[in-house]
DNA sequence: AAAAAAATTAAACAAATGTTTGATTTTAAT
DNA sequence: ATTAAAATCAAACATTTGTTTAATTTTTTT
């Protein structure tokens, strides 16, 4: 389905919102104030306040599916330069969409509406897919260990990016960088999150005695 | 503040739905329904819902301090073996309070209740102290690194944790092992959590060429 | 056994919820 | 300029929400 401007205004602010309250805690009448429209616009427009969600789930998950499948294909890329550029990839997604992974925990943590759910798994699944086949690739080239859980490994990944997102204020407190600007300190948490990330899975995949 | 059985019956249904449908998704009516009470009984032993809630933080939070605690101060162990054991400690507590974890994500991510919020924080401060001490103490002794990031490495942990709680029976499903009675289930991811967490850990803290 | 306290109940309360209606305005097509 | 379609609006709709009331039952104390 393709959205007009006006229904991505609004689909953008429901989605501040959802993450800011969470979807029961949003009430229609708040994401109508807040969009400076009327209350009737979004029955109007997508049906219902489920349905509104749905959209967003549409718009954002539609988008990713492409980069990521890309990065297989890539012949002049070795599988640890490919695993590593997953990683970067997807905290770039994540602190880029900070609101809508906010949502998607939400959504994993109480599955209430299928289609959303199904749409959340789907990225997930489609993530492990990839990830296996080039863990693959990577074992047959001698590079990877034989035995790696992949799952487990991409739990780390999205675990870690989720946690430091969710509580990136705490993070900023502790080493007492409230002074430098909100810009600034993004890069250098998703620089720091990056080599982190990196040496744990370098620590998961290679050999070493 | 102490709480009687019928209190904790309340909680603990309570606990149970908020899990499950979230704190906005759940009504009152709902938790009386399923603890077969009356409704006013909720006002009358708590005064609200959101007292509720705070009555559910304060009975879990309670209990964790202790035990955490207790490790820094045991002479015996060395300080890999504190660490491993606070793993250890966290993955069972957390596959212990299933429940309570999943609403702690929700609470961390939609921040209304301040009380609530302190409380979970209160949780995430105290465990950050401890770790530092411990890491410190290792980097006297010359067995750890002398840089480490806590708070990352703690992201790691926590969100490694949590994310493979609550997509447990996506990773179940991936292994084909539905066939196995669920507690074994438990026993064998808690045990791969175990050896995956000390892995990284390992990686982040000791000295290697 | 009488009195006091605590626990439990059904009913009522106002406020908030998602959604619909029907009229009105704005925009686009003829 | 006229007509048709789309967009917008205030108001109303029926439910559901958290909470309170006031009466009744159960338990405890005297």
């Amino acid at each position: 389905m393709e959205f007009n401007d006006k229904q991505i205004q609004i689909i953008e602010t429901a989605e501040r919102l959802f993450a800011e309250r969470g979807f029961d805690g949003t009430s229609v009448r708040d994401i109508a104030d807040e969009a400076g429209i009327n209350v009737a616009m979004i029955s109007y427009y997508f049906g219902s306040k489920e349905k509104l969600m749905e959209a967003l789930f549409e718009l954002r998950v539609g988008s990713v599916k492409i980069r990521v499948e890309s990065l297989l294909k890539d012949e002049s890329l070795s599988p640890i330069e490919k695993v590593n550029m997953l990683i970067d990839e997807h905290i770039e997604r994540v602190m880029q969409k900070q609101c809508f992974y906010k949502i998607m925990v939400g959504v994993l943590v109480t599955n209430k509406n299928p289609a959303i759910l199904k749409a959340a798994n789907q990225v997930k699944i489609r993530n492990a897919e990839v990830v296996s086949e080039l863990i693959k690739d990577g074992q047959k080239k001698g590079v990877f260990k034989k035995k790696v859980d992949v799952i487990l490994m991409l739990n780390t990944m999205v675990g870690t990016v989720s946690q430091s997102m969710m509580s990136q204020h705490y993070y900023r407190e502790f080493n007492n960088q409230q002074d430098i600007p909100d810009e600034e300190f993004e890069v250098l948490l998703k620089r720091r999150l990056s080599i982190h990330i990196k040496t744990l899975f370098k620590a998961i995949l290679t050999n070493e005695a």
